[in-house]
DNA sequence: CTTGACTCTGGAGTTAACTCCAGGGTGTAC
DNA sequence: GTACACCCTGGAGTTAACTCCAGAGTCAAG
């Protein structure tokens, strides 16, 4: 054992399986570990931090393939236009993301604003269960309520 | 023609394909469009709208099951509590996400801060080619550079 | 009423990102 | 030294999200 940390342990810190992160040293996101005598993979803390990034880059919709880029540029700082060149672009990319998920958290929260008023208005608590079926909750004023153009 | 745009028209306004807005409508992500007499396909400006709303949340890593969620949870704004809350939660999953793309922009911005440190050291232009092969491209100032620890 | 661009359907094929498995070693605890 | 949990490899299988295709129908123009 001794010198780093056996795949059960990674498995359990990250929440990856086994297969995912054998996987992930195929494709060449994570170095070759060393091994055990018996060739065990024994890993590093830096190993776990990098399959935990690429879980939250993965999470953003960036595939394996970009993942493995970002990766390259973080650890190729050794001067160089070019790489300065594309780090500038991908931060202008994860820029992008951002302000798109702006968008979709307005438009959801344009859903919630709407929601709210029309519970304020037909007088449902927030502890009471949904009214799936309206006519089985009973509810206070109930007059002429304008159905939505759907 | 008359009444709603005809399916090359949706694929030239949205990137998408003929076959992708297909499979968007088997997989309920969008309500099944007007037909003309012969059988095809009629969308609306809505439609298109909503086509560009799923490439939007699908760049951001929305699974189209997700995605489907999202959409339903803005139109069923009818008020109910758990719809309410489900809005609530989505939301917060979308902060989440912007949370994370920001430390990954942080990540990328640390990388750019040494990569410009570096680049100012070794003095090389903004304008010149990455010295991909630094033995290649001569280079004032080659005095004992310390190599980074990987 | 024919031509050419466009659209339809159903089904098979593809790609990314895994998951599952068999058959077999490793490591340590008793 | 053997039991038992753990790990190995290579390869086949799975799932999501499409893409590709053949064979056939539609539609506006001339």
């Amino acid at each position: 054992m001794a010198q780093g940390i056996q795949i059960g342990e990674v498995v359990k810190a990250t929440g990856l399986s086994h297969d995912a992160i054998r996987f992930y040293e195929k494709q060449k996101l994570l170095g070759r570990p060393n091994r055990s005598e018996g060739g065990f993979r024994l890993y590093s803390d830096r190993d776990i931090e990098q399959l935990k990034f690429i879980q939250q880059a993965q999470a953003q919709g960036f595939s394996l393939a970009e993942i493995r880029e970002l990766l390259e540029l973080q650890g190729d700082v050794t001067a160089c236009a070019q790489v300065r060149h594309r780090l500038q672009q991908k931060i202008g990319e994860v820029q992008e993301k951002i302000r798109q998920l702006r968008q979709i958290e307005t438009r959801l929260a344009a859903g919630l604003r709407k929601c709210s008023r029309a519970l304020a208005a037909s007088r449902v608590t927030d502890e009471e269960p949904c009214p799936v079926f309206p006519e089985l909750t009973p509810r206070r004023d109930l007059r002429a309520r304008k159905p939505r153009a759907n």
